[in-house]
DNA sequence: CTTGTCTTTCCTGCTT
DNA sequence: TAAGCAGGAAAGACAA
Protein backbone atom coordinates (compact mmCIF):
# COMPACT_ATOMS: atom_id res chain seq x y z
CA UNK A 1 0.00 0.00 0.00
CA UNK A 2 1.04 3.50 -0.33
CA UNK A 3 1.69 5.93 2.14
CA UNK A 4 0.05 9.51 1.73
CA UNK A 5 1.71 12.30 2.95
CA UNK A 6 0.35 12.93 6.28
CA UNK A 7 -0.25 16.56 5.45
CA UNK A 8 -2.34 15.64 2.83
CA UNK A 9 -4.17 13.39 4.83
CA UNK A 10 -4.46 16.00 7.96
CA UNK A 11 -5.78 18.69 5.38
CA UNK A 12 -8.12 16.65 3.77
CA UNK A 13 -8.94 15.24 7.18
CA UNK A 14 -9.40 18.31 8.76
CA UNK A 15 -10.69 21.16 6.58
CA UNK A 16 -11.65 19.82 3.64
CA UNK A 17 -13.65 16.36 5.13
CA UNK A 18 -16.62 16.68 6.51
CA UNK A 19 -20.49 15.88 6.58
CA UNK A 20 -22.29 18.10 3.28
CA UNK A 21 -24.68 20.00 6.24
CA UNK A 22 -21.48 21.59 7.53
CA UNK A 23 -22.49 24.06 4.27
CA UNK A 24 -26.23 24.52 4.07
CA UNK A 25 -25.72 26.41 0.31
CA UNK A 26 -24.33 23.13 -0.52
CA UNK A 27 -24.57 23.54 -4.21
CA UNK A 28 -22.02 26.40 -4.01
CA UNK A 29 -19.82 24.86 -1.99
CA UNK A 30 -19.49 21.75 -3.66
CA UNK A 31 -17.20 22.41 -6.78
CA UNK A 32 -14.79 23.86 -4.44
CA UNK A 33 -14.93 21.36 -2.28
CA UNK A 34 -13.96 18.16 -4.54
CA UNK A 35 -11.61 20.29 -6.34
CA UNK A 36 -10.08 20.66 -3.51
CA UNK A 37 -10.50 17.23 -2.51
CA UNK A 38 -9.05 15.85 -5.63
CA UNK A 39 -6.69 18.39 -6.37
CA UNK A 40 -3.31 16.39 -5.35
CA UNK A 41 -3.50 12.35 -6.38
CA UNK A 42 -5.95 12.44 -8.72
CA UNK A 43 -5.03 9.54 -10.86
CA UNK A 44 -7.08 6.78 -9.28
CA UNK A 45 -5.07 3.61 -10.44
CA UNK A 46 -2.38 5.41 -7.78
CA UNK A 47 -4.55 6.02 -4.42
CA UNK A 48 -4.36 4.04 -1.64
CA UNK A 49 -7.01 1.93 -0.13
CA UNK A 50 -7.54 5.33 2.09
CA UNK A 51 -8.09 7.31 -0.90
CA UNK A 52 -10.68 4.73 -1.88
CA UNK A 53 -12.58 5.09 0.52
CA UNK A 54 -12.23 8.75 0.89
CA UNK A 55 -13.20 8.74 -2.68
CA UNK A 56 -16.44 6.58 -1.77
CA UNK A 57 -17.56 8.26 1.56
CA UNK A 58 -17.49 11.61 -0.90
CA UNK A 59 -19.36 10.43 -3.50
CA UNK A 60 -22.31 9.03 -1.22
CA UNK A 61 -21.82 12.99 0.15
CA UNK A 62 -22.78 14.38 -2.89
CA UNK A 63 -24.63 12.53 -3.85
CA UNK A 64 -27.05 12.40 -0.42
CA UNK A 65 -26.84 8.92 -0.86
CA UNK A 66 -26.47 7.09 2.71
CA UNK A 67 -23.20 5.78 3.11
CA UNK A 68 -24.51 2.45 4.83
CA UNK A 69 -26.49 1.48 1.79
CA UNK A 70 -23.38 0.39 0.11
CA UNK A 71 -20.79 -1.85 1.60
CA UNK A 72 -17.49 -0.22 2.26
CA UNK A 73 -15.82 -3.65 2.89
CA UNK A 74 -16.53 -4.88 -0.58
CA UNK A 75 -14.30 -2.04 -1.48
CA UNK A 76 -10.96 -3.19 0.61
CA UNK A 77 -9.00 -1.93 -2.50
CA UNK A 78 -6.42 -0.21 -3.85
CA UNK A 79 -6.87 2.24 -7.07
CA UNK A 80 -5.14 0.34 -9.25
CA UNK A 81 -7.63 -2.90 -7.90
CA UNK A 82 -10.68 -0.33 -8.47
CA UNK A 83 -9.69 0.76 -11.66
CA UNK A 84 -9.69 -2.75 -12.67
CA UNK A 85 -13.59 -3.52 -12.12
CA UNK A 86 -15.80 -3.16 -14.73
CA UNK A 87 -19.43 -1.60 -14.72
CA UNK A 88 -20.77 -5.34 -13.77
CA UNK A 89 -18.27 -5.56 -10.73
CA UNK A 90 -19.72 -2.16 -9.65
CA UNK A 91 -23.12 -2.63 -10.02
CA UNK A 92 -22.19 -6.43 -8.32
CA UNK A 93 -20.92 -5.15 -5.25
CA UNK A 94 -22.80 -1.62 -4.69
CA UNK A 95 -26.52 -2.35 -6.38
CA UNK A 96 -27.65 0.56 -8.11
CA UNK A 97 -25.43 2.83 -6.33
CA UNK A 98 -22.46 0.59 -8.30
CA UNK A 99 -23.94 2.48 -11.33
CA UNK A 100 -22.81 6.11 -9.74
CA UNK A 101 -19.50 4.60 -8.51
CA UNK A 102 -18.70 3.46 -12.18
CA UNK A 103 -19.28 6.68 -13.53
CA UNK A 104 -17.23 8.92 -11.16
CA UNK A 105 -14.42 6.51 -11.47
CA UNK A 106 -14.85 6.60 -15.28
CA UNK A 107 -14.89 10.48 -15.12
CA UNK A 108 -12.03 10.32 -13.29
CA UNK A 109 -9.83 7.95 -15.24
CA UNK A 110 -9.79 9.85 -18.02
CA UNK A 111 -9.89 13.52 -16.67
CA UNK A 112 -8.26 13.25 -13.64
CA UNK A 113 -10.80 15.62 -11.99
CA UNK A 114 -14.19 14.51 -10.64
CA UNK A 115 -16.67 17.16 -12.08
CA UNK A 116 -19.79 17.42 -10.30
CA UNK A 117 -22.38 18.93 -11.92
CA UNK A 118 -25.50 19.15 -9.90
CA UNK A 119 -27.78 19.06 -12.88
CA UNK A 120 -26.25 15.19 -12.99
CA UNK A 121 -27.54 14.94 -9.48
CA UNK A 122 -30.65 13.71 -10.53
CA UNK A 123 -28.91 10.71 -12.77
CA UNK A 124 -31.64 10.88 -15.80
CA UNK A 125 -30.62 7.76 -18.22
CA UNK A 126 -30.38 9.98 -21.07
CA UNK A 127 -27.65 12.14 -19.37
CA UNK A 128 -25.84 8.79 -18.24
CA UNK A 129 -22.27 9.37 -18.99
CA UNK A 130 -22.04 5.17 -18.66
CA UNK A 131 -19.90 4.25 -21.52
CA UNK A 132 -22.18 0.71 -21.06
CA UNK A 133 -25.55 1.87 -22.14
CA UNK A 134 -26.92 -1.05 -23.02
CA UNK A 135 -25.94 -2.79 -19.92
CA UNK A 136 -29.31 -3.25 -17.75
CA UNK A 137 -29.99 -4.16 -14.07
CA UNK A 138 -33.50 -4.53 -12.63
CA UNK A 139 -35.06 -1.24 -11.72
CA UNK A 140 -34.99 -0.14 -8.32
CA UNK A 141 -32.42 -2.63 -7.57
CA UNK A 142 -30.24 -2.08 -4.27
CA UNK A 143 -27.42 -3.60 -2.49
CA UNK A 144 -27.89 -7.11 -1.96
CA UNK A 145 -26.06 -8.26 1.16
CA UNK A 146 -25.73 -11.46 0.50
CA UNK A 147 -23.25 -10.86 -2.12
CA UNK A 148 -19.60 -11.86 -1.83
CA UNK A 149 -16.86 -8.67 -1.51
CA UNK A 150 -14.63 -8.71 -4.52
CA UNK A 151 -12.01 -7.85 -2.42
CA UNK A 152 -9.48 -9.73 0.09
CA UNK A 153 -10.90 -10.37 3.86
CA UNK A 154 -9.57 -7.92 5.96
CA UNK A 155 -8.91 -7.88 9.18
CA UNK A 156 -9.64 -4.43 11.45
CA UNK A 157 -7.30 -5.79 14.18
CA UNK A 158 -4.05 -5.89 13.29
CA UNK A 159 -1.28 -5.72 14.78
CA UNK A 160 1.12 -2.79 14.58
CA UNK A 161 4.61 -1.21 15.63
CA UNK A 162 2.98 1.94 17.00
CA UNK A 163 1.30 -0.39 19.76
CA UNK A 164 2.75 0.31 23.19
CA UNK A 165 5.05 -2.48 24.63
CA UNK A 166 2.12 -4.23 26.24
CA UNK A 167 -0.68 -3.91 24.00
CA UNK A 168 -1.44 -7.49 22.89
CA UNK A 169 -3.67 -7.49 19.86
CA UNK A 170 -6.89 -9.36 21.21
CA UNK A 171 -8.48 -12.34 19.32
CA UNK A 172 -11.22 -11.07 16.87
CA UNK A 173 -13.39 -13.63 18.51
CA UNK A 174 -13.71 -11.74 22.20
CA UNK A 175 -13.12 -7.80 20.87
CA UNK A 176 -15.84 -6.32 22.65
CA UNK A 177 -16.87 -3.04 20.19
CA UNK A 178 -14.74 -0.62 22.99
CA UNK A 179 -11.66 -2.41 21.89
CA UNK A 180 -12.38 -2.52 18.20
CA UNK A 181 -12.82 1.34 18.18
CA UNK A 182 -9.80 1.52 20.33
CA UNK A 183 -7.69 -1.08 17.57
CA UNK A 184 -8.70 1.28 14.41
CA UNK A 185 -7.83 4.56 16.48
CA UNK A 186 -4.28 2.46 17.20
CA UNK A 187 -3.27 1.33 13.77
CA UNK A 188 -4.16 4.44 11.41
CA UNK A 189 -2.22 3.04 9.03
CA UNK A 190 -4.35 0.29 8.33
CA UNK A 191 -7.74 1.80 9.24
CA UNK A 192 -6.90 5.10 8.14
CA UNK A 193 -9.46 8.26 8.42
CA UNK A 194 -12.36 5.97 10.57
CA UNK A 195 -11.79 7.55 13.72
CA UNK A 196 -9.30 10.36 14.54
CA UNK A 197 -7.85 11.43 17.79
CA UNK A 198 -9.07 14.42 19.15
CA UNK A 199 -7.14 14.66 22.55
CA UNK A 200 -4.52 11.45 22.06
CA UNK A 201 -3.56 11.92 26.13
CA UNK A 202 -6.96 12.61 27.22
CA UNK A 203 -8.36 10.21 25.07
CA UNK A 204 -10.71 11.29 23.35
CA UNK A 205 -11.77 10.67 19.87
CA UNK A 206 -13.55 11.39 16.75
CA UNK A 207 -15.53 9.41 14.61
CA UNK A 208 -14.96 10.56 10.90
CA UNK A 209 -16.84 8.24 9.34
CA UNK A 210 -19.58 6.99 11.41
CA UNK A 211 -20.87 4.78 8.49
CA UNK A 212 -18.23 2.67 7.47
CA UNK A 213 -16.67 2.21 11.19
CA UNK A 214 -20.58 0.54 11.62
CA UNK A 215 -20.25 -0.98 8.36
CA UNK A 216 -17.05 -2.66 9.55
CA UNK A 217 -17.70 -4.11 13.08
CA UNK A 218 -20.61 -5.43 11.44
CA UNK A 219 -18.08 -7.46 9.34
CA UNK A 220 -16.33 -7.95 12.10
CA UNK A 221 -20.01 -9.76 13.58
CA UNK A 222 -21.39 -11.01 10.54
CA UNK A 223 -24.14 -8.83 10.51
CA UNK A 224 -24.88 -6.72 7.46
CA UNK A 225 -27.11 -4.91 8.91
CA UNK A 226 -24.93 -2.56 11.85
CA UNK A 227 -25.37 0.93 11.85
CA UNK A 228 -23.88 3.80 13.03
CA UNK A 229 -27.54 4.17 15.04
CA UNK A 230 -27.14 0.81 16.61
CA UNK A 231 -23.42 1.00 17.21
CA UNK A 232 -23.45 4.32 18.89
CA UNK A 233 -26.49 2.88 21.37
CA UNK A 234 -24.07 -0.07 22.75
CA UNK A 235 -21.18 3.23 22.81
CA UNK A 236 -23.65 4.80 25.22
CA UNK A 237 -24.06 1.89 27.55
CA UNK A 238 -20.56 2.05 27.60
CA UNK A 239 -20.84 5.44 29.75
CA UNK A 240 -22.10 3.16 32.75
CA UNK A 241 -19.81 1.14 33.38
CA UNK A 242 -17.19 4.09 32.55
CA UNK A 243 -15.38 2.85 29.83
CA UNK A 244 -16.10 5.46 27.61
CA UNK A 245 -16.82 9.16 29.23
CA UNK A 246 -19.38 11.86 27.87
CA UNK A 247 -18.47 14.63 26.04
CA UNK A 248 -21.24 16.71 25.89
CA UNK A 249 -22.10 18.43 22.55
CA UNK A 250 -20.37 17.39 20.28
CA UNK A 251 -21.41 15.02 17.72
CA UNK A 252 -19.34 11.87 17.18
CA UNK A 253 -17.08 12.51 19.92
CA UNK A 254 -16.27 10.06 22.66
CA UNK A 255 -13.66 9.92 25.47
CA UNK A 256 -12.13 7.11 26.91
CA UNK A 257 -12.91 6.06 30.50
CA UNK A 258 -10.91 4.71 34.16
CA UNK A 259 -12.05 1.40 32.43
CA UNK A 260 -10.67 1.16 29.23
CA UNK A 261 -7.42 -0.42 28.72
CA UNK A 262 -4.77 -0.09 26.31
CA UNK A 263 -5.34 3.11 24.74
CA UNK A 264 -2.48 5.47 25.96
CA UNK A 265 0.48 5.70 24.94
CA UNK A 266 2.18 4.92 27.78
CA UNK A 267 -0.05 2.26 29.41
CA UNK A 268 0.77 0.59 32.76
C1' DC B 1 -30.42 -25.96 30.86
C1' DT B 2 -29.48 -21.57 33.41
C1' DT B 3 -27.31 -17.29 34.06
C1' DG B 4 -24.82 -13.20 33.13
C1' DT B 5 -22.57 -10.20 29.88
C1' DC B 6 -22.48 -7.71 25.90
C1' DT B 7 -24.51 -6.24 22.48
C1' DT B 8 -28.44 -5.61 18.84
C1' DT B 9 -32.75 -3.84 17.61
C1' DC B 10 -36.41 -0.73 18.11
C1' DC B 11 -38.44 3.22 19.88
C1' DT B 12 -39.75 7.93 21.71
C1' DG B 13 -38.25 12.26 22.58
C1' DC B 14 -34.78 15.81 22.40
C1' DT B 15 -30.87 18.50 20.31
C1' DT B 16 -27.89 20.40 16.88
C1' DT C 1 -34.99 18.30 7.78
C1' DA C 2 -31.31 15.13 8.63
C1' DA C 3 -28.16 13.29 11.66
C1' DG C 4 -26.94 12.50 16.34
C1' DC C 5 -27.80 11.80 21.15
C1' DA C 6 -30.19 9.82 25.47
C1' DG C 7 -31.89 5.90 27.42
C1' DG C 8 -35.72 2.39 28.23
C1' DA C 9 -37.17 -2.12 26.93
C1' DA C 10 -36.62 -6.49 25.18
C1' DA C 11 -34.44 -9.96 22.41
C1' DG C 12 -30.27 -12.34 20.63
C1' DA C 13 -25.57 -14.42 20.86
C1' DC C 14 -22.52 -16.69 23.37
C1' DA C 15 -19.59 -18.35 27.02
C1' DA C 16 -19.24 -20.36 31.60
Amino acid sequence: MSMIPSTALDSQLTSTWGPASLYPDGALVMSGYTSRLWSHDSQPQFWSKYQVWEWLQQVMDIHQIDASSIPFQNFDMDGHQLCSLNYHDFIRVAGSVGHILYNSIAELKSSGQYHVDIGQLELKPETDICPFPDVSYPPGEIYDPSIHSLAPDVSPTPSSPVLSPDFVPTDPRGTHLWEFIRDILLNPERNPGLIKWEDRTEGVFRFLKSEAVAQLWGKKKNNSSMTYEKLSRAMRYYYKREILERVDGRRLVYKFGRNARGWRETEK
